[in-house]
DNA sequence: CTTGTTAAACTTATCAGATAAGCAAGCAGC
DNA sequence: GCTGCTTGCTTATCTGATAAGTTTAACAAG
C-alpha cells in the first residue's frame, strides 16, 4: 500500500488512439476532398499531442474502415468512398459462416432491383458502356468454356465479368452509395465461387440462361423500363440463388412465389 | 558509394502489416467464434514472424473494419459481425457531403421496404417486443415535446427511438445482414441529426404523423400482411424523407409516385 | 466450504530512438 | 525536351522500456 500515488492529472477517458481516430476522422470529413494528402505522421502526432506510433495506429484504424489509402514513402491518401473495406469486412463473415450466403441474396434482392430501376431511368452512354463491357466479356468466357481448354478459367472469368456487370449496373443507377453496397455484396461472391464453386459443373445450360438473363436486363435498362428491368433482375436473382442452393445442397428457399410483396 | 548492398533475401511483394491483416482474418474466418479471445500479440508476433508493433498495426486495421474489439490489458475479442464499422464510415462520409442523405434515403426504401415484407413473415414475440418498446418511447418523448420543457432534449429522444424501430424491424426481419445494413445506416441519421437538425422546428403536425405511420407499420407487420406493411414503409420513409428534403432546403425529390417499379 | 481481499502474472498502451526502404522532386547531362 | 542520378522527405519496421489495466491465483476471514 504505498500513499502517495503519482499524480494523475490525464483525466483522458478514452485511449489516445481512440482519440485520435476521432480526430482524424473530422478532419477527413471536413476539410480534405478525396485524393488529398494529409499531413505527415510526424506532423499530426505533433498536432495531437502524441507519438508517431499512436498516430500511425490511428491511421491503420481508418485504413481499416475504408477512408484511407497507407502506401511507404508517401503520405496517407483521401479514398474516394467505395465499397472495399465492408466488402472486406462482409467477405470474413461469410466465410466464416457460409449459409449468411443466402442472406446476402435476400440482400441483393433488394438492392439490385431498385438499382436496376433507378438505371434505367438513368442510364447514358458511359454507363451503357461498362455494362456492355462486361456483357461482352461474360459472352467471350462463355465460348471459351464450349471449348474443352481452360475450362475452369474460363469458369472464373465468366464469374467475374458477371459480379462486374451488376457492379457497372450499380453505378449506373447514379446513386453512389447504392453502387458502394453492390460492389461490397460482390467480394463475398467472387470469394465464395473461387473457395467453394470452382470447378463444380453447374446445371448445363445455367450458363446460356444467365447470359440471355443480363443481356435482357440490360436491353430493358436501355429501353428505360425501369418497371421490366426491375423485374427481370429480380427473376435473374431468384434462378441465380437456386442455382447456389443446389450447389450448397440446401432445400430449396421457401422464395414465395410472387410473395415478395415489399421488393416486387 | 558502398559496393556491397545488404543481402536481400526477402522478396515480400507485400508489407508485413498486410500480410498479418490477412493471416488474422483468415483465423478469424475459420477458427474463431464471436466473442473467443486471439492470442496475445506477443504470440502473434512471434507466429507471424514480425514484431508485435506490426501485429499491433493488424489488430488495428481488423479493429477498424468491425471485426474485433480491443481494450487494454485484455486480449483481442472476435466481435459479433454488426453494423458499426461501416456506419462509421458512412457517418463520416455523408458529414463530408449532406446530400448524400438522399442517396441514403433512396437505399433505406429499398433495404426497409423488404424489411417490413420479411418482419410480417417472421415476427416473433421477441421482435414484436422490441419494437413495441421502441414505440413507447417515440410516444412518451411526442408526449414531453407537447409540454414546453426540455422540448430540444425530447426531440433528440423522439429521433432516437425512430431510428430505434427500424434497427428493430431489421432485426425482426431475421436476416442478420439486413439488420447490419439498416443499423449502419441508422448512424449518420443519428448524426445528421444531432448536428444539423436539433432546434430546427419540424412541420407541426409531422411529430404525430410520424408516430402513426411507425404504429400502424407495426399493426400490418403483427397481422402478417407483407405487402402492407411494406407498403406503409414505403409511404413512411417517402414522407420523411420530403421532410428531410425541406429541412435542408432542396428541391421536391422526382420521387416518380408509384414508379418505385422494382421495390413497390 | 464459501467469500472477499490481496498480490502476482499477464497483457495491452504508449513512448523514445534507430535503421531500412520507397517515393518524388530537382538537377545534370545528353 | 528527355533521361537518369541524386537527395531529402516519408513511411515501414524493429528493439527496448515504462505505465496501466485485467485476469488469475493465493490466501485470510467468516
Amino acid at each position: 500500500m504505498r500513499s502517495n500515488p503519482p499524480p494523475k492529472l490525464k483525466v483522458e477517458s478514452q485511449p489516445a488512439v481512440a482519440r485520435a481516430v476521432e480526430r482524424l476522422a473530422r478532419l477527413i470529413a471536413s476539410e480534405l476532398e478525396p485524393g488529398a494528402n494529409l499531413p505527415s505522421e510526424a506532423a499530426l502526432a505533433l498536432d495531437c499531442g502524441v507519438s508517431r506510433l499512436t498516430v500511425r495506429e490511428a491511421l491503420k484504424v481508418l485504413a481499416g474502415r475504408g477512408l484511407l489509402d497507407i502506401g511507404q514513402g508517401r503520405r496517407a491518401v483521401v479514398r474516394a468512398p467505395d465499397g472495399s473495406a465492408f466488402g472486406a469486412f462482409l467477405a470474413t463473415v461469410m466465410q466464416h459462416d457460409p449459409k449468411g450466403l443466402l442472406e446476402l441474396f435476400e440482400v441483393r434482392r433488394a438492392l439490385e432491383t431498385q438499382a436496376a430501376s433507378l438505371a434505367a431511368r438513368h442510364i447514358n452512354r458511359a454507363g451503357a458502356a461498362a455494362i456492355r463491357g462486361a456483357l461482352d466479356g461474360m459472352g467471350e468466357a462463355a465460348a471459351a468454356m464450349r471449348g474443352p481448354a481452360t475450362r475452369s478459367a474460363a469458369e472464373q472469368r465468366f464469374h467475374d465479368y458477371d459480379v462486374g456487370f451488376h457492379e457497372a449496373l450499380g453505378l449506373a443507377s447514379g446513386n453512389r452509395m447504392l453502387a458502394c453496397l453492390i460492389e461490397a455484396l460482390a467480394m463475398p461472391l467472387r470469394n465464395a465461387f473461387s473457395l467453394s464453386f470452382k470447378g463444380r459443373q453447374l446445371r448445363g445450360a445455367s450458363v446460356e440462361d444467365s447470359l440471355a438473363a443480363h443481356e435482357r436486363i440490360f436491353a430493358l435498362v436501355q429501353d428505360r423500363d425501369a418497371r421490366g428491368a426491375a423485374q427481370a433482375m429480380r427473376a435473374h436473382l431468384q434462378d441465380a440463388e437456386r442455382d447456389m442452393r443446389a450447389i450448397l445442397s440446401l432445400p430449396a428457399g421457401r422464395r414465395a412465389v410472387g410473395s415478395q410483396g415489399s421488393t416486387g
